[in-house]
DNA sequence: CGGAATCCCAATCGATACTG
DNA sequence: CAGTATCGATTGGGATTCCG
């Protein structure tokens, strides 16, 4: 990355960007909401994919190994068999879960507003 | 849109992935950023897309129609010729700007720490 | 049980060209 | 100037199958 080349892009000090690339995929803000109401406990795998309705088994795996690569989850593997997998958020992924928590509730607070909005532009 | 159809889904009394789905666009939330910055007043077309490094001409177009759908934005047309316009966020719009500021925050704050776990994972 | 691998479709985005 | 139209490349994500 960073092609330095011409028409370069935005600049590489937008953390907001790749933020949101990550908390904007289809699952994971689902994923940390589902952990963060867990609080310390821990949760398993299938546990998760049943509080994420629609959610697949491969794209549950998926973002749960990205939320761990960045240090957003801790994933914990008992060696029994067949293994149970737990997981449950890291101090960093507490701490996404505020300013997360708020944008929900302004989600819930204003997408009304947006709909009518939607629904007034319709003409 | 309006998933009542088929594709449908989860549960539609998540407004927060509806809202990730917009905002998270790649676009989006600098757009946002850009006329929040502005504070009162407008910004032009042209003046946007040149505070936005990378975005072309059909991504600012359909970013902004899509905040304008929303109304999280406010479009004006001066009838000259060319025709001059100008863009503003609504008061939807700059409520919005709260929590995602926040967000931005975090990401300043905190996305060194998320490069640095991918990099100590790269193991 | 919890994934990894593969396949495939749909949506997204960029480049380019054209228009009022 | 501020779009719209079209096309092609890339990506996200779902279904399925297989593995430890």
């Amino acid at each position: 990355m960073t092609p330095s080349g011409k028409g370069d892009l935005f600049d590489p000090a937008c953390p907001t960007r790749r933020l949101l690339d990550r908390i904007g995929t289809k699952w994971t803000s689902m994923a940390v909401k589902v952990l963060a109401e867990a609080g310390e406990d821990e949760v398993r795998f299938a546990e998760l994919q049943r509080r994420i309705p629609g959610v697949s088994q491969k794209m549950l795996s998926v973002t749960l190994q990205s939320l761990t690569r960045d240090g957003l989850v801790a994933r914990r593997v008992e060696p029994t068999v067949p293994p149970r997998v737990h997981y449950r958020l890291t101090v960093l992924g507490q701490s996404l879960e505020v300013p997360l928590a708020a944008l929900r509730t302004w989600a819930e607070e204003n997408m009304a507003a947006i709909d009518r909005a939607n629904a007034a532009a319709a003409d």
